[in-house]
DNA sequence: ATCAATTGCGTTATGCTATAACGTGTGGCA
DNA sequence: TGCCACACGTTATAGCATAACGCAATTGAT
């Protein structure tokens, strides 16, 4: 698949999650847009949407705000599979994490109900080894 | 564990949730409650607060609302494991889900990392059976 | 070449979700 | 009695997200 040419607005916020080192809520990212002319709360979200689109980005729904997608090959649409986060609450840190065995049996409880997944949210909020070595 | 007696804001939200059909936002609920005498947003908040704590309440991260949980004994404040939630697109309908190894892979994925848990969020959004059935 | 459809953009306004901060009342208990 | 913890009510505000409008640039079919 080829690369996806991104929009100036949405490269800007692809940057601005990639130099974040932990996720930042649309409101964040607008803030640190202002410079480059962002003016409005859209602007962000629309760029947000599309970086979701094409899978470069995630969205914390347990946080309401957005990380940067971990993968190393940026420039392509993927499907990752399920995608499990673990946020530490001290740091702020997020790790993303897969695993066959976990969408194995995901899929089959959900086979069990006969439901048709779209998506999946996986997130393990906790304290990450550096915050836990007190 | 000894009952819970819930205070009368607590009970007015349980009962609301029990008699919906889906999940219900914070702000629908208090809606829902206006006839009771509830007149703002936190009366609803700080009865889920408790409801939470307590577990007889579930929170969609996905969705930004709330339903009552589906175990049999109301009346014991309980430890599920970790529940999975599928959450349907089309009616609302909203299914619990428990299962062993899918616990199991999650404390192997967090261990692996070394993070404590403190709590964890799996919701599947998608079709239920009866959605799917065109 | 041109028209129509699509897509991105900017702006204003609005709606939905959640909490801060303050004060009141009540029940338990030393 | 005086203190403490807790639920409650109210007002105000903070934080998250989208509707609706109009304009500009691009694409693609005729």
């Amino acid at each position: 698949m080829a690369a996806q040419q991104l929009t100036k607005n949405q490269s800007l916020v692809l940057d601005t999650l990639h130099h974040a080192d932990g996720p930042l809520s649309a409101y964040t990212i607008l803030d640190k847009l202002r410079d480059h002319g962002f003016r409005a709360p859209l602007q962000v979200y629309r760029a947000l949407d599309k970086l979701l689109e094409f899978g470069l980005i995630h969205r914390l729904e347990s946080m309401n705000s957005f990380v940067a997608c971990a993968h190393p090959d940026h420039h392509h649409h993927h499907d990752h599979g399920v995608t499990a986060f673990a946020i530490c609450e001290d740091c702020g840190q997020v790790t993303e994490m897969h695993d066959e065995a976990m969408e194995e049996r995901l899929s089959v409880l959900a086979g069990k109900q006969h439901f048709k997944t779209e998506k999946t949210t996986i997130e393990i909020r906790g304290h990450c080894q550096n915050c836990t070595a007190e």
